[in-house]
DNA sequence: CTGCAAGTTAAAGTGAGGTTGAGGTCAAGG
DNA sequence: CCTTGACCTCAACCTCACTTTAACTTGCAG
């Protein structure tokens, strides 16, 4: 059993770039899980490093702490996340990718279109009012991602 | 002089789509002025309109609440925007949105290659750490643009 | 005059994602 | 034995962009 070696937060925090305090905040949310030694400390296994690169690799798609949560909570036994789970939990990532992504391509083709005249209408402007660039640009659907957009539920 | 009628803050806020507590926020952080009734009360010009949609335009774009005070300061008198300012002012948030399409499409990208291979890894993923991205795909740039990257600064 | 909506202020609250600090424990090295 | 450094907990604090609350004033209709 000499293989299976536990880290302790100050090394688990340098080999992932993040800081301890992170990690305990972490744990403090239900994202992470540790051992202790006899004294106390936290001593994580090496999987932990996958599993913090998961997390990070999630928040940089923009889901928030409670959605990673959540998803690795769909992995049986709350295990470390495996090849096949990552499969199948990327392909929703892309398809979020691919909604920020072309909700900014529609703001940017409105801003281009938009140079020039000078409108920025609040009700008319695909810029300050992303909520009508579907009815300028296409149909259905909204472009802006909800994580893109201004609030305003209450807009005239 | 009967056409410079100067709105109240209740219809400003209406017509904008933006709440009565939110305009006063902006003037408390310098975004807005306004003028006074003999009573104290908020009197706007329609020009305040204009100025709303170029701030909600901008927020748009992600840019933060600081930037923006600093693009209107660059107006001369911190006159409301005009076509011309619009037209120099757009053309650096078009700068700045193709970064963030691109940083996406990165990242996309990495996810897309990613899949099945199920790596991971803290120091070559491009997933997981985004700084390396430039390493994978191309040179030079980083292409996660800051404002959709984790915090590392002290990664190793 | 009464009543009510709309306005005013300062201060506190929200929520995400943490960081910082005080005060204490523990193992190893000199 | 004593110090140093890594670690512990808990509570308070931070930024951003606002909203909410409390206590109060004003304008206008009936």
């Amino acid at each position: 059993m000499l293989g299976t070696e536990l880290l302790p937060i100050g090394e688990v925090a340098h080999r992932a770039g993040i800081a301890a305090s992170a990690l305990r905040y972490y744990e403090s949310v239900g994202l992470l899980e540790s051992a202790r030694s006899s004294s106390g400390r936290r001593r994580y296994p090496r999987s932990v490093l996958r599993r913090l690169a998961f997390i990070r690799a999630a928040q940089n798609v923009g889901l928030s702490l409670g959605e990673i949560r959540s998803a690795l909570a769909t992995l049986p036994e709350s295990r470390t996340p495996t090849v096949a789970d990552w499969t199948r939990l990327s392909r929703t990532w892309r398809a979020r990718l691919d909604e920020q992504i072309s909700g900014l391509i529609a703001l940017r083709d409105g801003l281009t279109k938009c140079i020039g005249c000078g409108c920025l209408s609040l009700r008319t402007c695909a810029l300050s009012n992303p909520r009508d660039v579907a009815g300028q640009f296409g149909e259905g659907a909204m472009f802006l991602p909800e994580t893109l957009r201004a609030h305003d539920e209450g807009a005239d």
